[in-house]
RNA sequence: GCGCCGUUAGUUCAGUUGGUAGAACGCAGGUCUCCAAAACCUGAUGUCGGGGGUUCAAGUCCUCCACGGCGCG
């Protein structure tokens, strides 16, 4: 066990704290691919608006997980667990000079715990007829009924909150057994390195990002996923795209759209960072440039190669 | 200059026949095992424009002042 096992590192913050880079940094100076864990990089055509790296980035390093599929049949997470393995197994087992290691990067939470910590999430697809169904039987009257049929779940999920009420009554009538008992993991064989970003002045970073993927492009290519897909194609409720799509329906102002933008950004940096300090507790990294942090962040990977015996004390040396 | 309307939380506003203030958004904290860039929970906001008066009691009535809007000169 101990430095025999192989190293996964995981690099975590919220939007617009410098992740890209560094990740690229790192996956340079280490030989590995960046493997991205966020929501909304799986999907081709959405490219500017997702920030995802530019083809000159993925140029300077090997990436994966990015443009698993396109955006109208929605990727599970499910899906996203099984390719996550199959990257990370690649990964571990590619010839390298260095021992075996894999880097994950993003930000999206609930996929970073299900690759880090191996969730098995039940294998149900979504079912929108059953949900609309659902919907249609009101949240009150469907969160009564998990009471009955799995207490366990119902106690655990908020009186007010649809999506979980459904998804559990839905897992429920797919596999007839409860929700509750179906939620397991099975903690991978490796050791774990999580490092965090997140600067003090992620509040600016995040205004000239939102203008810069409004310059970007990020309207035109809303155009492109509507005249594909249709208006109402869920994934273009995200923060930018929804912004952009009202926009084009002469809704909102472009000065507005961005302020929006810029807004709805800010309170999901809130959101991830409470997940991380309660999910992940990560070493976060205090440097300003992305340099630095490399250095920072390879000074701690290097750490935790060096093979220590724990059960004879360390010799002491003079220097 | 005259008349009318307005001035209440960071913002937009609500406040019944006088009983020392509320909502939404924002903000802060939190939850999270397939919509997660989502969904949900909790919380704090304040010299009610300023002074004076009437009253046991004034955001609410009277009065003066300041500021803003509209109309008439």
């Amino acid at each position: 066990m101990g430095c025999g096992q192989p190293l996964v590192i995981v690099l975590l913050g919220p939007t617009a704290s410098g992740k890209t880079d560094l990740a690229i940094a790192l996956a340079r100076a280490l030989d590995l691919a960046v493997l991205n864990v966020d929501s909304r990089q799986l999907y081709r055509g959405m490219d500017v608006g997702t920030a995802k790296p530019s083809a000159a980035q993925q140029a300077a390093a090997r990436h994966g997980l990015l443009d698993l599929g396109v955006p109208d049949p929605h990727i599970s997470l499910h899906d996203v667990c099984g390719q996550g393995r199959a990257s990370v197994a690649a990964e571990l087992a590619r010839p390298r000079s260095g021992p075996p290691m894999a880097l994950l990067a993003g930000g999206s939470g609930l996929y970073l715990k299900a690759l880090s910590r191996g969730l098995r999430p039940p294998a149900v697809p979504p079912q929108p007829a059953l949900r609309r169904q659902l919907e249609a039987l009101g949240q009150p009257f469907c969160h009564q009924l998990l009471r009955g049929a799995d207490p366990v779940a119902a106690a655990r999920i908020a009186a007010a909150d649809a999506v979980r009420t459904q998804r559990a009554l839905e897992v429920l009538y797919a596999t007839g057994r409860p929700l509750s008992g179906q939620q397991g993991s099975e903690a991978p064989p490796w050791r774990l390195l999580e490092l965090g970003l997140d600067p003090p002045d992620l509040r600016d970073r995040i205004d000239s990002r939102t203008q810069a993927l409004y310059d970007g492009g990020l309207v035109e290519e809303t155009r492109t996923l509507i005249e594909r897909y249709g208006a109402a194609l869920p994934l273009l409720d995200t923060i930018g795209y929804g912004e952009a799509r009202r926009l084009l329906a002469g809704e909102l102002e472009r000065s507005a759209a961005i302020a929006l933008t810029s807004r709805r950004t800010r309170q999901f940096a809130k959101r991830q960072r409470t997940w991380f300090r309660r999910q992940h507790q990560p070493l976060w990294l205090s440097a300003a440039d992305t340099d630095g942090q490399r250095r920072q962040a390879l000074r701690e990977i290097e750490g935790r190669l060096v093979c220590r015996q724990t059960s004879t004390p360390p010799t002491p040396t003079t220097a």
